[in-house]
DNA sequence: TCTTGATATTTTAGGTATGAAATATTAGTG
DNA sequence: CACTAATATTTCATACCTAAAATATCAAGA
């Protein structure tokens, strides 16, 4: 097993995705005054269905529960989420997304797919596919090592 | 061209990352309570030969000043680089590795390699090379988009 | 020399991130 | 019913991270 060759994949998968996601972020504040993990909580709770409770965006966002309180707080804050009591679990909150958050969503949403096939454009369609599948390799390959 | 595809392919690669990165930050605390942003730049300090300017380390590490001076603060804390100023221009600080700081490097250096590896030996040798041909390729498509 | 512009670093304000402790509340057990 | 364990969220301390402002210094021209 050639580790140097493993090194210099790993270092390149980093600085790539280090890249866009630079990109991304730069975009999103420009262009929404939304930042990333805001972007993030928000499209976990437009997979949802449109709410959930803290601790399954803590679960499905894998971070941890003291962030969500921080990120939920600067966009309830700004209008674009709402925490609403459970009435028979007194512990729990559900935070959803108000009508103006899921407006500014669905525009965000098609934004960053834009971006994303803009700056993967350039790559032919079945060197696409052949990437998409080794990323998908590698996840499993991961996963079992870690897990 | 497949935005869906472009869009799958990102997630991908932004969850593997992730999942690795979350792995390395874990075994750096535990075996040498070090963070990953200062083993990079120790990093960085040792492949400019053992020392180097702030403003160097902040172009070469691609994060912010500000961001430097505070993880270099941490490191000089714990006995693991110094400043030095410069006679000739007294506006530079000159961050070295220390000697303490150059022995714990090397044995970091050597485990980060094999944790790499481990994690991705199951690649088969062919698929490693593809894969890290596939992200050379990729990363000249975004920097000509960004840059 | 004085001013002006460029360079180098630090500081500040705002936002993420973690893990652990603190708070509430619920649910199960004796 | 009181006690305890488990669950849900927030708070706290620490570390990262950025962009922009502040500070200090250098270098060059009028």
């Amino acid at each position: 097993m050639d580790s140097e060759l493993a090194l210099k994949t790993w270092f390149r998968m980093l600085s790539n995705t280090a890249l866009i996601e630079q990109e991304l972020r730069t975009l999103f504040v420009r262009e929404f005054n939304v930042t990333l993990p805001q972007f993030d909580l928000m499209a976990a709770l437009h997979h949802a269905g449109g709410s959930e409770k803290m601790s399954a965006l803590s679960k499905w966002m894998k971070v941890s529960n003291g962030n969500i309180t921080g990120v939920v707080d600067r966009l309830e804050r700004d209008g674009l989420v709402e925490r609403q009591a459970l009435p028979e679990d007194r512990r729990v909150k559900i935070i959803s997304l108000t009508d103006a958050g899921a407006e500014v969503f669905g525009r965000m949403a098609q934004r960053h797919k834009e971006w994303i096939s803009s700056l993967l454009e350039e790559i032919g369609e079945g060197d696409l596919e052949q990437l998409h599948l080794q990323l998908v390799q590698l996840s499993k390959t991961i996963k079992r090592k870690i897990l």
